[in-house]
DNA sequence: AATGAATGAGGATTCATTCAT
DNA sequence: GATGAATGAATCCTCATTCAT
């Protein structure tokens, strides 16, 4: 067998190759259950062509987690609720960007949201940026603000594997629906 | 360390030894990281010890999730709404009872409820049954039951595992919100 | 689980069921393929009680080797073709004799005779025997006695297995026909 | 010492070094005395090599019997008595060539001809093709053929064990013997 | 005489990682 | 830029054997 440079080979593409395979894989079977071998398979290289981009299997996982955290970070901080009157609707179309970003990438979205130590944490990031936003806005008399940011933040958390991702709702209907639930209660309860 | 039977040593002993550190070093470590070795290690046995009490240790973790799998459902079936009036007391005393079983068993539970594969497909099972319970009496008009009923899943899930295990609420407190925040709506957005 | 002496129990009768079992379970096995747990399964005792009759595992089979050993060689030692006319009758009982012994314990005869490492000297032994017993009545003229003597232990070995242990042919069929064969050639090649 | 590629080592050389010493450790030892560290051991190499190129020890195993028994088959399928006069001779080549195919490769025969569960099965089926290829061309009168031809299989395997592989005897004049004992009777009792 | 409970010692196997080409 | 070949470092698991009762 030849070894050494695949024609028609770049080391970015191999590079960028590497990395979406690892996303689907890591998404799918988690960290553990996948092994750099089966990386390099769904890549079509071998392991040591791995170790030419990423210093380890490790880093590798680090490096989509921070990815994701960072994107995932700037669509948080990007919510403005303004000084405005058009609080919800503002909040509605937040509520859908954040729903659109989740679903541009579902994969790396399931590996930083759900699968890692670091999720958790970010998910109070989220919950605290998401308190301070709201604060002003909403009186919540004598209920628990945490308790109402974190219900928030367990339903989008929910729907967006359990109906974003299955392409069952798109992100407009989920966040309309979302504000509705927590900002405009209309129930009646028979 | 002297081969053979231990002073003062009972089977039925050791086999409850393990599983509970067991359940703590799994509940906080996972699956993969969490060595046979340092279960053993953990309950001052050897890993032989194991073995005479487990097939393995997938075979332990299976358990444990069938375990909660067990004890959570016949918890979720056990809510009943009636017929009466009283609808909201007795879901919120139902919500209770949930918070409350999950704060019983906070390690059993994050491996059951946040860990596994299976935890997703019971947290479905719970959405179905929950939708099942309230559709009957709460009106929803045009509104997507579904995706409430994954709204308060999400918050439930979400709230056990930063209010309820951090212990900043208790089992009542959140059961009220809970109930507050989804059918009780009087939130006045400023 | 109540613990000590068995109601109706003996410990030589214990020691020889165990004896027997791993008789068994040796023989159809091998030395490596049966445990320890398998053969106090069998015997429906528990493993401890194994060591209260027999050093170790490789104890009670060099027993069981050194057993058939005796008793072999014994037969063995026993064949006579005394100086007399009647040598080929003579000889035909004793074959005779050693398939009896054989068949009256196959278990035994494939542990120490087809197993282990010692049967192959305890052959070389009967061929020496019997090429000692032979040499002197039969004239190999320049044909090599030991060739001949080889063969005849090696028919004996292999149709002990093949039609002795399998029942189908009786100790005097085979030893009858094994002298036809072997001194008294009528065969005719068309 | 380093881990990675070993100068000057190639694939292939590695996997028929670790299949050669298998062949020669197993032959000596048997199965379970044969450990894969003896096997790398043997090759200079690591355990990890191993599983480069075989899945586990026992398919290893498993492969050496099958090539034994297909080689083995190849030789017996050879076999060729003919329409001619000259039975016996032929007869003879073929018995010549059966114990050069032995000789060739003692290590390997051991392992397929006298170590294995299949091993008995190869003798077996040896004996059902020798049957077919001389039923034909034999009288029998009213001997039993299976035990005559049983007593030939057992004889092969003897003398090669003994004789052959001792280096005591070649395969001319042990197929010379055995044609004269088995084919041409002149012995003479006293 | 017998058993429940435990362990020492070792073997198979996996996987991330690295060297030589 | 890429690969073939190899290994260090674990981890799981088994089994004969032994101690306390």
């Amino acid at each position: 067998m030849p070894r050494g440079r695949k024609v028609n080979s770049s080391g970015e593409k191999s590079k960028k190759l590497l990395q979406e395979k690892a996303i689907e894989l890591f998404s799918q079977f988690g960290y553990h259950e996948t092994k750099i071998s089966d990386i390099v398979k769904a890549a079509n290289l071998t392991q040591p062509t791995f170790y030419l981009y990423f210093e380890n299997k490790e880093s590798l996982y680090n490096d989509l987690i921070l990815q994701f955290r960072n994107e995932f970070l700037e669509n948080v901080n990007r919510i403005n609720v303004g000084n405005e009157d058009n609080f919800i609707e503002k909040l509605q179309t937040n509520f859908t960007a954040l729903f659109k970003f989740f679903a541009s990438n579902p994969h790396l979205t399931k590996i930083g949201f759900y699968q890692t130590e670091e999720s958790e944490e970010l998910k109070n990031i989220f919950s605290q940026i998401l308190e301070e936003k709201l604060k002003e806005r909403v009186e919540f008399s004598d209920h628990d603000i945490r308790i109402f940011i974190n219900s928030i933040v367990g339903a989008i958390e929910r729907l967006t594997l359990t109906m974003l991702f299955t392409k069952e709702k798109e992100p407009e209907q989920l966040a309309s629906e979302l504000i509705n639930i927590y900002f405009a209660k209309e129930l009646i309860c028979r």
